[in-house]
RNA sequence: GGUCCCGUGGUGAAGUCUGGAGUUCACGCCGGCCUGUCAAGCCGGAGGUCGCGGGUUCAAGUCCCGUCGGGACCGCCA
């Protein structure tokens, strides 16, 4: 009973803290962000009624962000591509001593540990083990293990079960002592590894057969309850508060997976790059602004006021460059920046695998890029995917409408030109393409509203309409039915192989637009989410060398960038048919995410110059503009091609991720805001005058 | 620049269409009970300026306008 009282007033001196405490973090808080100064916006963010999180997401996408979440598990589960990361002791050979002196010393982990040997990223001074590394094998052993206090099970004043929780897993302490510890305390406990009694071991746990005894607890740090729980629920949680503790957020066994993920795909890629003779080198994050591309974040000089730096939206011409300087194959995991708007695959900065190589044709680029992208999709699912598959950019806007096809699912676009070609219907009548798709079993699940609704988006993506058609035993249901004839409507349901029951869009319109729109719809309609079924790499090759003409100047836009070099087959029509050359330009595309692009490049000035005349770039123009890049060439530019693919993506994907927020420890939200660290802030005005710059008010 | 969805105790939701007392549910938190739990259980309690501002109304979480914040998408991303 002392002891009961020494717990009461512990507990109740510790309400009082905890008050106080409370009241004083929510202050600090206020305080440190109202210290960063601000916009309007940022001021509203640190009004005491927004300081605690106040913003939900709504039922219908957190259900379906829970569901998701849930089948993600499943399907992880299934195809396991994680345990090797989560459970590397798993690997440990059996029968091998642990180290388990708390003295230890243990030095920084290798980039590639040797799974057969005890993994030194295990032991320290003050523990013996990860929470997640102990099993039947260390039966008696006693044991040290550091980590947050998880989940604590009370049965009365002399047991509780403690689930100590660190990144590598979970591991149970029955306590018997009454130490007042609670979520997410820092503690130490060291104790005795035992069997479980029968019938209480945990088969959903790793650590399930064992946990640890006689437990004594250091408490390291305490800690105040946290705003969401640590564990899967918080994947529900509003992603704003998400991100505002995102050091939270982080501890959470999938975020640490991620993470986790994220630093396996980047050390295969590098080993992948090295083994095949790429040397890294680092280029500038400095650069001068370049006249195309992306827009591009600005640096303004100090020692030359008025002037400014670009970040690198790629280090596409220091790596051409390092082609001239006789490098011959460099690779380089870098950080791009652009300032464009923000997306679920998009953010302001980025991680590429840039790779450029020298004296090479398509295959030996493809070649080298492939064996980087599947060992580093073996590295984080445990299985090595099949050779990539190739279609030209041709045959993917044939038959998917987009140049980054997801060939998860069929739902093709059928060609139908013909089937028109003297039609009485005045929708189809004369157009350049009709093209439609077949939606199994749609009739039933598209009523009119939704059809409505379809139908808008065909427009607003840019068609005249969408023709839909209900398949019925006899024909078809639908408004434009007793316009087509009886060849016509028959021949549909041929070329589509459709069934009664079927949903089929139809649209007629420029070649382009047909696809667009078909395309769209058929992701809109079909396609599952990034994490289901097969992994499906595709090269996308043969992309056209111009896209479109530019609106305001009216000249042909480059399809990659102007230095991609045009298909040698085609290069006769540069001049007459500009539209129809292709280029040797390529692009890697996974589950219809487009992962990266690249190009041969083309190094032969007379070639250069047909382009940029095929561009409308006069010579003074392209000698102002590229000049600093091309005039290198002039000294020898031996033949090269490169790529770059987006890390973040392919370790979204790979992790089962819909979002690239979700594999990158901090990042910004759609506004390009981060709350945790408030940032972007004002600058102070002494840095502005430094940097001999003055901020306008705003424009209203 | 545009379209759409969403802001309700610390968290997630219901309530908003059809205005009538801050009502409800789950989790968490605080206290009590509890010796084999494992997202423990039982009992009790605290906690909200319904994002913010304006309008309509006898009356607004609910209707209208604006604004801020979050998300999805179009434009943009050579």
């Amino acid at each position: 009973m002392r002891r009961r009282g020494r717990v009461r007033s512990a507990r109740c001196e510790r309400r009082r803290v905890r008050g106080r405490h409370h009241r004083g973090r929510s202050g600090a808080g206020r305080h440190h962000r109202d210290a960063a100064g601000g916009s309007r916006r940022r001021s509203c963010l640190r009004e005491p009624e927004h300081e605690e999180p106040d913003e939900g997401s709504r039922s219908q996408r957190c259900r379906l962000r829970r569901d998701h979440r849930v089948d993600r598990a499943r399907c992880l589960h299934r195809r396991d591509p994680s345990v090797a990361i989560r459970h590397r002791a798993d690997h440990r050979r059996p029968g091998r001593p642990r180290r388990h002196h708390p003295e230890s010393p243990v030095m920084s982990t290798p980039a590639l540990p040797d799974p057969a040997l005890p993994d030194p990223a295990s032991a320290t001074s003050m523990r013996t083990h990860r929470c997640g590394d102990l099993r039947r094998e260390q039966i008696g052993e006693t044991v040290s293990l550091c980590g947050w206090v998880g989940r604590r099970r009370e049965h009365g004043e002399h047991l509780a079960f403690v689930d100590l929780r660190d990144h590598s897993g979970i591991t149970q302490c029955v306590v018997d002592n009454d130490v007042d510890v609670r979520s997410e305390y820092v503690v130490r406990i060291t104790g005795v590894v035992r069997d479980r009694p029968a019938g209480t071991v945990n088969e959903s746990l790793p650590t399930g057969e064992i946990e640890v005894g006689e437990c004594t607890v250091e408490v390291l740090r305490r800690a105040d309850p946290p705003p969401f729980p640590i564990d899967a629920r918080a994947d529900g949680v509003d992603e704003n508060i998400r991100l505002q503790y995102r050091y939270l957020d982080l501890r959470r066994e999938r975020m640490q997976r991620n993470l986790r993920i994220r630093a396996a795909v980047n050390s295969a890629v590098r080993t992948a790059m090295e083994r095949q003779g790429f040397v890294e080198i680092e280029t500038p994050m400095l650069v001068p602004s370049t006249p195309e591309g992306a827009r591009e974040f600005l640096v303004p000089s100090r020692k030359e006021p008025g002037s400014f730096y670009a970040l690198p939206q790629s280090p596409q011409l220091f790596k051409q460059l390092l082609m001239v300087a006789g490098v011959d194959r460099y690779y380089q995991m870098a950080r791009c920046l652009r300032d464009e708007d923000l997306r679920a695959d998009r953010q302001y900065e980025f991680m590429q695998m840039d790779m450029e190589m020298s004296f090479v044709t398509q295959d030996d680029v493809l070649d080298a890029v492939s064996e980087s992208v599947l060992a580093a999709a073996e590295a984080a699912t445990g299985e090595r995917p099949p050779p990539i598959e190739r279609i030209t950019w041709l045959e993917a806007m044939n038959r998917f409408g987009v140049d980054k096809p997801d060939m998860r699912f069929a739902m093709e676009l059928t060609e139908l030109t013909d089937v028109f070609a003297s039609t009485e219907f005045k929708a189809f009548a004369g157009a350049g393409s009709i093209k439609g798709i077949r939606v199994p079993g749609g009739a039933d699940q598209y009523g009119r509203n939704q059809l409505d609704k379809l139908t808008d988006r065909a427009k607003s993506l840019g068609a005249k309409g969408l023709v839909w058609l209900k398949v019925t035993d006899g024909g078809f249901d639908s408004p434009v039915a007793k316009f087509l004839s009886d060849a016509e409507a028959a021949d549909v349901r041929t070329r589509l192989e459709a069934e009664t029951g079927d949903l089929l869009l139809v649209v007629a319109d420029e070649w382009a637009t047909t696809c667009e729109v078909l395309g769209t719809l058929r992701n809109d309609l079909g396609r599952p989410p990034v994490h289901e079924g097969p992994y499906r790499y595709v090269w996308v090759v043969e992309f056209p060398l111009f896209v479109g003409i530019d609106r305001d100047s009216g000249r042909p836009k480059p399809g990659h960038h102007p230095f991609t070099t045009p298909h040698p087959d085609d290069v006769d029509k540069i001049e007459s048919d500009p539209m129809a050359v292709r280029s040797i330009a390529y692009d890697l595309v996974l589950n219809g995410w487009e992962l990266g692009s690249g190009s041969i490049r083309i190094h032969e000035p007379e070639l250069q110059r047909r382009v940029f005349t095929a561009l409308g770039i006069s010579e003074d123009e392209a000698a102002r503009k590229f000049g600093f890049f091309l005039n290198p060439f002039d000294y020898g530019a031996p033949p090269h091609g490169g790529f770059a693919f987006g890390l973040d993506r392919l370790v979204a994907i790979l992790a089962g991720e819909e979002n690239i927020r979700e594999v990158i420890a901090f990042p910004k939200t759609q506004s390009g805001a981060d709350p945790m660290t408030n940032s972007p802030v004002s600058a102070d005005p002494k840095q502005l005058s430094e940097l001999g710059l003055k901020v306008l008010p705003p424009a209203t």
